[in-house]
RNA sequence: GGGUGCUUAGCUCAGUUGGUUAGAGCGUCUCGUUUACACCGAGAAGGUCGGGGGUUCGAGCCCCUCAGCACCCACCA
């Protein structure tokens, strides 16, 4: 015994912030500062957080897999890495400024304050919100090595952009040009197709000709945009317009100028919908464009006309009395000049399409033609003889280059479907866009010249792109810039390709891909081994959390209130790769209410024996080799979850270990037998050592307790042992079961819980003999009578374990008719499992077929029901005597 | 239009390569302060695994089909 003092409840707030900070202060989170030889590395660079506001749930999911891997691997004697880090986050975070001043009173704060000025209103933002979700991540109790702490927009990051652009432009692989584009007139920019969130509604197909003697109608839902036709594409074969392909037709719909249409033939035209034929409009839209530049090869060009402007509004070329409208009004003044004209042929219907809409801005975008930076999937990279889409093919599938080492696994699997399907339907990424948040693009102009490098031409008269990057350009290079890159420093050979990394599905196509691509692209290398995709956090209702839906819950208080771990142990369970899950405080308060186990467990060792390191242990009891085979299967099972990233899982299995086994059952019978110093220190330091990567905080806490001056967070991974032990297993089983099975009695019949009975059992066995002091100590049995055989005694309760009878003397309180009945439930479900494995075993090709393994084991299951069957019957019959 | 996931106890979810009588947590019911823990202990009730068909000696698991829910992708103007 030991004078030791523990409160009867763990007090997370009491400790967690003195713990991060002595993990902290240990420097043990930077690899080169962990003891031992650590050959082989492991390395993960965080997915870094946007600095547009605060830390929420989503974080807190990622993170808890993340360090769960992390001090996993890290016990596991690896040397590693985890680099944390922020997301400039560019047009969300400008975005969120802009909104932010406009609800202040300034109307158009680009204008109001010029880039320098905005840019530093978003700077300073930025950086308060920067410090925030940094010691937000802290109190999530993340094991990241702050001295390599990044920022997607810091020098050295802006640094490899400029690099990673001034490669791709000299390999021809990013260009400029005029095409449409993606255009949020709210925003004011260009935007990649992966920005866009297609949202359903319903719209007007208005059905029309342009002219009265224009042969053939066409239908839209946006006829403004008509103002800017130069064609009528129709599908090739389509005899109704066969007729009219090749000729060009003058027709004025009070555009600016009369408009020259030629009827062109394009086999993506559906001859089934509307009319069968597709008004051209190439400056807006994408299919349309592609016919124009399809015209143009083939030398039959058609003309380009924008009528709608970046602001929204029609242009100049719209024709006067559509200038300057937007587009809804442009709209209805169009269908009434065509209704008026009575160039409508049918009546306007309803239909139900999706439109595009900004993922940040939420306006919906507009097709425009402009002149922006591209990258090209397509062009072979000079001296690879690939594209960009192969390398992103290959990372998934062969391995880059056929090299297995070089090659990407996405858990699950199916994310490698999708991944390849977007892989497969990539168009060229469209770089620029017009926000000032952001790196800037790598290139000046002197007139027609072009300078494209790291850093401004050191002669006067250039003057540097407007435009900023895409964020995900910055992002795209995190594992590898993160590590130093350009420079070929010592890190990035020992830490890249990084080992694992965790990310939502949502940014399967925006993030995981665009690593893939530069990693492959800049390194030869694929930017992480394994990928494990996770789903979206719910409410407990299924609702994604969102502010509009007001559901919101922020982590910070969830742990002000249980606690880091019962936070990160109730998102880790029931949670598993993929998949959306749904989060609630009652997932929490049992999570807590776990961690408070684990406390008392702890309390209960630390306070009755002197905890002590302890090597190896030699099990003197059934208990004890008992104990020491489950720890063996959980030590096992935990590591080979632990290897497969199925966390929910292993902290399943252990905390069945931990709270049925080991404190409902071992805990007990330690107790009764009394001179468990010993394996109760070898079971405690193990049981924490594999909670730590789940339950951070309190296991350091009560590692601590035991006296420890090392930390846990370095230990050493438990291995396995003892091996199993399956006689031990069995015959703890029947105990178990005669111990269960008294106490059912006894709840029955309504025994005083603190008074002892006597008991006799029939069916005698060398481990009932043995244990009968175990059996009577947790059944609370007086008296214990085992005997091989014998007669039901008088007037006593009566239940059966396999073919062993249990009696309990309760004369008076036994209620024979009661009791038959009971007795004879049990008597038909017996009979019911021995004619279901009756008519197994009699079928000749469930015999013939099946492994003999399980047959052998449905005949052993037959033996012991009949014994079960027959001790019924006899206890029945004792009855009805 | 193409694709993916889900549907198992009242609720939230597990269920590894098809092999006993399908599991857990929460909730419910009964009882309970015995040298840790009421954030606890003991006991119990509760499921024809979405419907239908098929393959197999054997299906929650494999195949087909239908239904419901969720999500992703797409240039039906």
């Amino acid at each position: 015994m030991r004078d030791k003092e523990m409160p009867k409840a763990y007090d997370p707030k009491a400790h967690e912030d003195a713990v991060y900070a002595a993990w902290e202060a240990s420097g043990l989170f930077n690899p080169d500062k962990l003891p031992g030889e650590r050959k082989e590395a492991f390395s993960i660079a965080m997915a870094p957080p946007n600095v547009t506001g605060v830390l929420h749930l989503g974080h807190a999911l990622e993170d808890s897999l993340t360090d769960a891997m992390v001090r996993y691997q890290r016990m596991c004697g690896k040397k590693t890495l985890y680099i944390p880090g922020t997301d400039h986050a560019a047009i969300p975070t400008q975005a969120k400024v802009e909104k932010m001043l406009m609800k202040e009173g300034m109307k158009n704060p680009r204008q109001e304050l010029g880039r320098e000025g905005l840019v530093e209103k978003i700077r300073t933002f930025a950086e308060q919100s920067r410090v925030t979700i940094l010691s937000q991540v802290k109190k999530m109790g993340a094991s990241c090595d702050w001295s390599r702490l990044a920022y997607t927009f810091d020098v050295s990051r802006n640094a490899a952009v400029n690099e990673l652009f001034r490669r791709m432009y000299n390999d021809g692989l990013i260009y400029r040009g005029y095409r449409v584009v993606n255009w949020s007139t709210k925003g004011q920019s260009t935007c990649s197709d992966d920005e866009i969130v297609h949202v359903e509604r319903t719209s007007i197909l208005y059905t029309f000709k342009y002219s009265k003697d224009f042969p053939i109608a066409i239908a839209s839902t946006q006829p403004e945009t008509k103002l800017g036709d130069t064609a009528v594409a129709v599908h090739p074969d389509d005899v109704r317009y066969q007729k009219y392909i090749g000729q060009t037709f003058t027709v004025d719909v009070g555009a600016a100028a009369p408009r020259n249409i030629r009827v062109i033939a394009d086999e993506g035209v559906d001859p089934k919908f509307g009319t069968g034929a597709l008004g051209v409009t190439p400056a807006h839209s994408a299919i349309d464009f592609s016919m124009y530049e399809k015209q143009k090869a083939k030398g039959e060009p058609i003309e380009i006309i924008p009528v709608i402007g970046t602001n929204g509004c029609m242009t100049e070329e719209a024709g006067k009395s559509y200038q300057g409208l937007v587009v809804e009004e442009a709209r209805g003044r169009f269908v009434s000049w065509l209704q008026s004209e009575g160039l409508m042929v049918k009546e306007p219907e309803e239909i139900v399409q999706n439109v595009g809409t900004s993922d940040r801005y939420g306006d919906v975008i507009e097709a425009l033609p402009m002149t922006q930076w591209w990258l090209d999937v397509n062009k072979e990279i000079p001296g690879r003889g690939k594209t960009l889409r192969d390398l992103m093919r290959e990372a998934v599938t062969t391995g880059l280059g056929g090299d297995g080492n070089q090659k990407v696994t996405i858990t699950p699997e199916r994310c490698t479907k999708m991944y390849l399907d977007r892989v497969e339907n990539l168009r060229d990424w469209c770089l620029s866009r017009q926000i000032w948040w952001g790196h800037r693009i790598p290139v000046w102009y002197r007139g027609e010249e072009i300078f494209v490098g790291n850093e401004a031409p050191a002669v006067e008269g250039w003057e540097q792109d407007p435009d900023t990057l895409d964020t995900w350009f910055s992002s795209g290079s995190w594992t590898f810039s993160t590590l130093g890159w350009p420079e070929a420093t010592k890190e990035l050979k020992e830490f890249h390709p990084t080992t694992w990394i965790t990310m939502g599905y949502e940014i399967l196509y925006l993030w995981l891909m665009r690593m893939i691509l530069m990693s492959t692209y800049a390194l030869e290398q694929i930017p992480f081994k394994d990928a494990y995709i996770h789903g979206l956090l719910r409410d407990q209702h299924g609702v994604k959390f969102s502010k509009s839906a007001g559901n919101g819950i922020d982590p910070i208080e969830v742990i002000e209130n249980y606690g880091c771990d019962a936070l990160r142990l109730s998102v880790t369970s029931g949670n598993t790769p993929g998949n959306d899950s749904r989060f609630s405080m009652e997932k929490v308060e049992s999570a807590r209410n776990f961690v408070n186990k684990l406390w008392n467990i702890s309390r209960f060792i630390l306070t009755t024996t002197t905890w002590h390191h302890v090597e190896s242990v030699q099990p003197k009891t059934m208990a004890d080799q008992w104990i020491l085979s489950r720890y063996e299967s959980t030590v096992v099972n935990v590591t080979k979850l632990m290897e497969s990233y199925d966390f929910s899982l292993a902290t399943e299995v252990l905390r069945e270990f931990t709270w049925s086994d080991f404190a409902d059952w071992y805990l007990e019978m330690a107790k009764v037998e009394q001179g468990k110093d010993e394996m109760l220190s070898y079971l405690l330091e193990r049981i924490l050592k594999l909670w730590h990567p789940f339950l951070p905080f309190v296991t350091e806490v009560i590692w601590k307790e035991m006296g420890n001056t090392e930390f846990l967070m370095i230990a050493p991974w438990p291995k396995s042992e003892s091996g199993i032990n399956e006689g031990a297993e069995k015959d703890m089983k029947l105990i178990q079961d005669v111990i269960t099975t008294i106490r059912n009695l006894r709840a029955e019949y309504v025994v005083e819980p603190g008074k002892m009975i006597d008991a006799t059992i029939v069916g005698a066995s060398a481990v009932l003999e043995e244990q009968a002091y175990v059996i009577k100590g947790l059944a609370r049995v007086g008296s214990l009578t085992i005997q091989t055989s014998g007669e039901k005694p008088e007037g006593s309760a009566a239940a059966t374990v396999g073919s062993t009878q249990i009696y309990l003397p309760l004369a008076g309180l036994v209620d024979l008719q009661k009791e038959s009945l009971r007795l004879t439930k049990e008597l038909d479900e017996v009979n019911g499992y021995l004619a279901s494995l009756a008519a197994k075993l009699n079928n000749q090709e469930f015999v013939g077929k099946a492994p003999a393994q399980v047959v052998q084991k449905m005949r052993t299951n037959l033996v012991e029901a009949e014994a079960r069957k027959a001790s019924i019957t006899s206890q029945l019959a004792a009855i009805q005597k």
